[in-house]
DNA sequence: GAGGCTAATGTCAGCCTCTGACATTTGACA
DNA sequence: TGTCAAATGTCAGAGGCTGACATTAGCCTC
């Protein structure tokens, strides 16, 4: 998926001939249009016809692009998710690995904004983001998704440290606790009015600082 | 989900007339029926139309008992998850959270058996589990699911605590990180070949010590 | 135990997602 | 310009799911 992603984009940003630089046009056209009219009216109440009437082609020609509905709700989280481990791949190797993950998450929604903004404008991303966080269908897709990353991750983190990762489990739990933190953030903010990446910076980061004091033994009832 | 879940169980335990036996009984054979199909032939390659004939009901039927096709995979489930829940209702107050949902979970797991029993064979819903794991569309829907079940925990563990879940980020915290061990625990057991819920217990168990070590700012690299 | 009430089921038409097969158009390139 | 291949269109159809309406079958009362 992420391949995939990445492919798209490195071909968007170097379109070879006439041919190539139509694919790229008709497919950024099905995505607008979807993320408009998904956040506008709502995914469920958003038919594949209504997408390919308004950019003008067959229904046939949207599957060829995305395998089904889903997908073209998730073309911009792919670049997301991709900028995320990239953040990772970049830390230096003797820092702590929950410390990476943390810099890296942070990191990557720094240099979030000129990213997406090749493939949507990015108040429609974050909107995007919250119909997603929203409907059912789209939030089971997106908590698989971000298994497959939390995977990825995992077995990076194993590679910095020289684990085998089938071997010890702590590369997967420190990936999967640092994820559940993550979960939590993207829920908060999406409850919000603030549609901000530094709103959603901000709550992590606060999320962050009490990973510890929640594995203790007795909380303090003060926080 | 829940309540219609230990709805339907107590139902199924106390029937009052001939009308609610038979009822029970048509969506017993709708479960028993779907998960045999299932786990033998796949998901994807399953149709209600297969299911419905072999019951020797109308399509229309299972959709009055099942909101939808994923529904009816997961009836086993919900029992399951009700019982993880009261599970942690039961743990003493002065219990520390973490030691709290970690008794509860693997006392559950032995409680298991005579609750799914009532509904399929043990042995059935454990090969219905691995269905899920490995079917996509499942996954998806397993881990929202999931999801839904850690924020009914953290509210209890919350209450347990007399925190305000909207003000401590705790509750949350620990309860992401405990379904991220769970999940990997999950997802190890399923590639195993050991079928049976005491190797569930075991490596959940041997997972749950590796907590603290995960977090810690470096790793030894022996194990 | 006949008859009315209502819950459960069946039937049917139709929408929406998605796919395979085949025809048509349109860049690319010699 | 003409050939080749890639992109798109058209069409038929399977499978999931729903609303509307008809039919069946427990239940309850007299």
């Amino acid at each position: 998926m992420t391949t995939d992603e990445a492919a798209a984009t490195a071909a968007a940003a170097a379109p070879t001939g006439l041919r190539e630089r139509k694919k790229q046009r008709t497919r950024g056209a099905l995505v607008r249009t979807a993320f408009e009219l998904f956040t506008r009216q709502g995914y469920d109440e958003t038919t594949i016809d209504e997408i390919v009437e308004a950019v003008d082609v067959s229904q046939r020609t949207f599957f060829r692009y995305f395998a089904n509905k889903e997908e073209v709700a998730f073309a911009t989280q792919g670049a997301a998710e991709a900028l995320c481990f990239d953040s990772l791949c970049a830390r230096p190797t003797g820092e702590a690995p929950l410390t990476a993950l943390r810099t890296a998450v942070l990191d990557a929604w720094d240099r979030m904004g000129e990213t997406i903004e090749e493939l949507v404008p990015t108040e429609l991303h974050l909107r995007m983001y919250r119909v997603i966080e929203s409907t059912p269908t789209l939030l089971a897709v997106h908590l698989r998704r971000t298994m497959e990353m939390e995977e990825r991750l995992a077995r990076e983190i194993a590679r910095r440290e020289g684990l085998d990762i089938d071997e010890d489990p702590r590369p997967r739990l420190v990936v999967a606790m640092f994820g559940g933190v993550i979960r939590v953030t993207g829920k908060l903010w999406g409850e919000r009015d603030d549609l901000s990446t530094t709103a959603l910076r901000d709550i992590a980061a606060h999320q962050l600082d009490y990973v510890g004091p929640a594995l203790a033994e007795h909380w303090s009832k003060n926080h």
